[in-house]
DNA sequence: CTTTTTTCTGAACATATGTTCAGTTAGCGT
DNA sequence: ACGCTAACTGAACATATGTTCAGAAAAAAG
């Protein structure tokens, strides 16, 4: 056999990334062979080089769009100028974002150690950056007196760890929605950060 | 060669296990070979089945030895009766003492799936009860009304995600102290369920 | 229908893996 | 001094790994 019945490279090519996504989810990136990849597709695992130069370039390119598409749906949202509003839309918008894409967030978090030196760096300045986005609203409201924050800094990193730590137990359909965990998590850091 | 001058299992046992751990801390369980470990003991690679019956078992234990340590350690503090003391203690406890031992804490919450199924059960049996040690702090400080928590599950869940997050980013020599940054997240942690 | 291009196979390559074990030497008790 | 045992070597085993590539078949173009 050589070309299968219905091979297309617009098919193929995504496919190759949605498999590897989960399978380095559930598996870890160093414990996920190329055969597997290949196998969860469909297709032989010379096949994946078609669309992927090699193991470690699938992974950057994976954190990369991850990374990427955060930060490009965070500038679509409308914004204000209030910090206690603005406060509230991040809590929201970062967990129900991350809820939503488990396994991408799951890598871009767990993996950085497979990354060679400089796609290390991309990813981490594009991680600074959207910390920045929460930090810049933290330090406008310690400009306009409605935070108390002794270090923003440190105060970014804190909320942004215990948001992700939703992530580790919630499961859809269980005790609570969505909204209401959102709700719970704002109520904290409203309170953890206020004047 | 066959025996080496000066071997001994009273050091070289504690030598894989400190090795092991800084491998798997560093590059991850999966993508550490037997053969790396051994020659970090400068010893061949067979000579460490005369300690572990094999690579997963040594995990296991890693993980388990660390857990049953952090929960010794917790019940050693003297303890009060006092809630919002009690969660003071709880959280500079938990800061200094993950920050102390970054590897094994760092291979506890990231090779989880690494395990089989029922190591995994164990691990996660042990770190629930490290949980229950905070959540009953939270119980009875709503009950005396210290606090206000809507739900003192996701509270202390959250919490400690919060605290971890300390070890992604604190190195020793930075711009503040180990104590300075206790307080800092003590600060947010007691506004955050304050009633 | 014929040609060209795209997509995939299947085998191969060199190397790495976890684990076992017979044999060899160092340390220790007597 | 001698024997026994604990500690290790070094080679081997079967299998898995990431990656390459000539060739074959399907799809697209003419």
């Amino acid at each position: 056999m050589a070309r299968t019945q219905g091979s297309h490279s617009d098919i193929t090519g995504p496919r190759i990334r949605e498999a590897a996504l989960r399978l380095f989810a559930q598996h870890g990136f160093a414990a996920v062979s190329m055969r597997q990849i290949a196998s969860e597709v469909g297709v032989q695992a010379g096949a994946l080089y078609n669309y992927i130069p090699d193991k470690q370039s699938l992974l950057f390119s994976l954190m990369q769009g991850h990374m990427s598409d955060l930060m490009e749906a965070w500038r679509a949202e409308p914004s204000t100028d209030n910090p206690l509003a603005e406060l509230e839309r991040f809590v929201r918008f970062h967990i129900r974002y991350h809820m939503e894409r488990p396994d991408a967030v799951f890598i871009a978090y767990m993996e950085l150690r497979n990354l060679s030196e400089e796609n290390f760096a991309a990813i981490e300045a594009m991680r600074g950056s959207y910390e920045n986005a929460l930090e810049a609203v933290f330090k406008q409201g310690v400009e306009e007196g409605v935070f108390q924050i002794p270090d923003t800094k440190i105060a970014t990193l804190a909320v942004i760890a215990m948001l992700n730590g939703v992530m580790t137990w919630y499961r859809a359909g269980g005790r609570l929605s969505l909204e209401e965990v959102e709700t719970i998590y704002w109520d904290m850091v409203r309170k953890a950060v206020a004047a």
